[in-house]
DNA sequence: CGCAGAGATTTTAAGCTTGAAATGTCTCCC
DNA sequence: GGGAGACATTTCAAGCTTAAAATCTCTGCG
């Protein structure tokens, strides 16, 4: 009985996966053609966005899932391209603040809309309702994986 | 209004990402801390082990969804390792065989066994129920999704 | 004050991942 | 039979990602 529901487990986290996977790949397909832009580049533009304000690398790092090291790098390019600022902080000499500049927002504006627009449709399969099953279930794994 | 649909997709897509990738990482923690090996490789063991026949890399690169270039170097070490063997086609020489070894097959059980028994933990929160709304809502996005 | 331990960031080495180009093979049609 | 185009795989360069080690800074306690 527990082996059956473990097994029942075991398959939808695989198609969770798989789910993720595909929209995923569909979306880097996405940036890379009409935005020469790729997944990470955008998801580090898009926490910087929402907040308005700079943010440290451990926050970034944090809020992605990733790892600093990963931070680093990311913003390491990004900073290159000229689309991110990083400026040392005053209060404390450890951290260092990121923002977009200018160019940086500009470019994400454009981005983010039409991002928003293909993930629409991309699931376009789902209704009000039906989101709202999903984020209810999805909401309820979290409680237990501290 | 469907403005507001739209944006109401976007942060269900974020929150799917977001379970994926916790739950990502703390299989990828466990793998690495328990048995000393990653995701990618448990992936292919596991491909390989499910049609207990052996597989080509396309069939490979497809089922896991990641692009042949990358089979070709996951493929490269395991092989490396010796719990994987490639064998070349007799029916059509541009095709390979990939399979199990026997040390490969020992490995893997122990790694599936451990493997289900952490999905069956982290996704603990979610009953029966939940299981088949997630499913049936998730298969519904793969309608829409070519 | 001075220093121990905690925290923020970067560096490093290794592995993962991609898309595109290169190579070799097959199929099918003339 | 021969050649065009399709297909399977690998190679390559660049970027992503991680865990662990290194560096620098801060905080709090003795």
């Amino acid at each position: 009985m527990s082996q059956a529901l473990s097994k029942r487990r075991l398959k939808v986290w695989i198609r969770l996966l798989s789910v993720t996977r595909s929209a995923e790949a569909h979306l880097r397909e996405f940036l890379r053609v009409h935005h020469d832009t790729t997944l990470p580049r955008f998801d580090v533009m898009a926490a910087l966005y929402r907040r308005r304000e700079p943010l440290t690398m451990s926050e970034l790092s944090r809020m992605l899932l990733v790892s600093n090291g990963n931070a680093t790098a990311v913003v390491d390019r990004l900073e290159r391209d000229a689309l991110v600022r990083r400026a040392p902080s005053r209060a404390d000499r450890r951290t260092v603040h990121v923002s977009l500049t200018a160019a940086g927002l500009a470019r994400f504006k454009a981005l983010a809309e039409d991002h928003e627009r293909e993930v629409h449709r991309l699931f376009a399969g789902l209704n009000t309702r039906d989101l709202d099953q999903l984020d209810e279930v999805l909401q309820r794994t979290k409680k237990d994986a501290p």
